[in-house]
DNA sequence: CAAGGCTCCTGATAGC
DNA sequence: TGCTATCAGGAGCCTT
């Protein structure tokens, strides 16, 4: 599933391929894809069409392209879900099973298309929030600046994560705290930290928390560093999850695999109706709550 | 207001 | 063979 990572090497792959390039023509294919768009599917294509794209910004899991020729401040937005890809195709391509949306371009080079299976993803035309120099769309406006971001608050984050009243993954997990994080990321870094997911956060000492954060802007610098090398031409990136496969994991999906710091079986356990892969071993369940 | 749970969606896979 | 159940899970929305 596309995680900061993954989504920052698409940001730079519509900064090298889309950035500057004026739509001619929009589709679109599939109405889901473009439900956050409140006057529908139609409102979306006219607002994009004759705009030229500006250079690709992301927040977390976010991205916009601001948009040139509409008046000030509006932006493509979009997110990838699950299954998510952006990817930039020659029109000779045949159309992909799941293609939602199609943008073309006055150059007639190779076309932007939306693919996404479980539609889970979506793109908008927005304004953005009023007053914001970096253009943020209103409507990501509430989403937590990520770990990689140079103006990301440490200090502020590991207060803010210990006068939660929840436990540690969820907190990860919340992008109103600390965006970019997903379930893969979580577990490595909470692997890393040897923290077990259900640990209050309200126990945690500042130590711990900065020491959490850490690995977390850590593991996912890690990732991007491989998902980078996979990215070359034809595509935004190579398949949609853009290289995270070759990311040495130490925990996620590896159940009953040993423990690479002290061999115990992995294991994974129901949680939120997903799934938690951690060490028994290095990260000891919390005593109480 | 914060926290937690439900739901959207489709395909792969397991089990009977 | 063909059906059903389960799992993958980000985030808006609703309830408590």
């Amino acid at each position: 599933m596309p995680e900061l990572p993954e989504v920052e090497v698409v940001r730079r792959g519509l900064a090298n391929w889309v950035a500057g390039r004026t739509v001619a023509d929009v589709q679109v294919l599939h109405p889901r894809a473009v439900r956050r768009q409140p006057a529908g599917a139609e409102d979306f294509a006219a607002r994009l069409t004759g705009t030229t794209l500006g250079s690709a910004q992301r927040r977390g899991k976010y991205l916009w392209v601001p948009l040139d020729g509409t008046g000030a401040g509006f932006s493509l937005i979009g997110h990838l879900g699950m299954s998510g890809q952006l990817l930039v195709q020659d029109a000779s391509v045949p159309d992909e099973t799941y293609l939602r949306v199609r943008l073309r371009f006055e150059d007639g080079g190779r076309e932007l298309r939306f693919v996404d299976q479980r539609t889970f993803g979506g793109l908008a035309v927005e304004e953005a929030e009023d007053g914001d120099p970096e253009g943020t769309p209103v409507s990501i406006a509430h989403i937590a600046r990520d770990p990689l971001d140079p103006r990301f608050d440490d200090g502020a984050f590991a207060a803010a994560l210990r006068a939660r009243r929840t436990t540690v993954k969820r907190a990860l997990l919340d992008q109103t705290l600390i965006s970019g994080v997903g379930n893969i990321y979580a577990d490595e870094a909470l692997w890393r930290a040897k923290l077990h997911y259900d640990r209050p956060t309200a126990t945690l000492t500042r130590p711990q928390a900065a020491l959490l954060l850490g690995h977390a802007r850590e593991v996912m610098t890690a990732a991007l560093a491989v998902g980078g090398t996979s990215f070359d031409s034809l595509y935004v990136n190579v398949n949609g999850e853009s290289g995270y496969f070759s990311l040495d994991l130490d925990a996620y999906g590896r159940e009953h695999e040993p423990c690479r710091r002290c061999g115990t079986p992995i294991r994974r356990a129901a949680w939120m109706n997903r799934s938690s892969y951690f060490c028994p071993r290095c990260q000891r369940v919390p005593r109480s709550r």
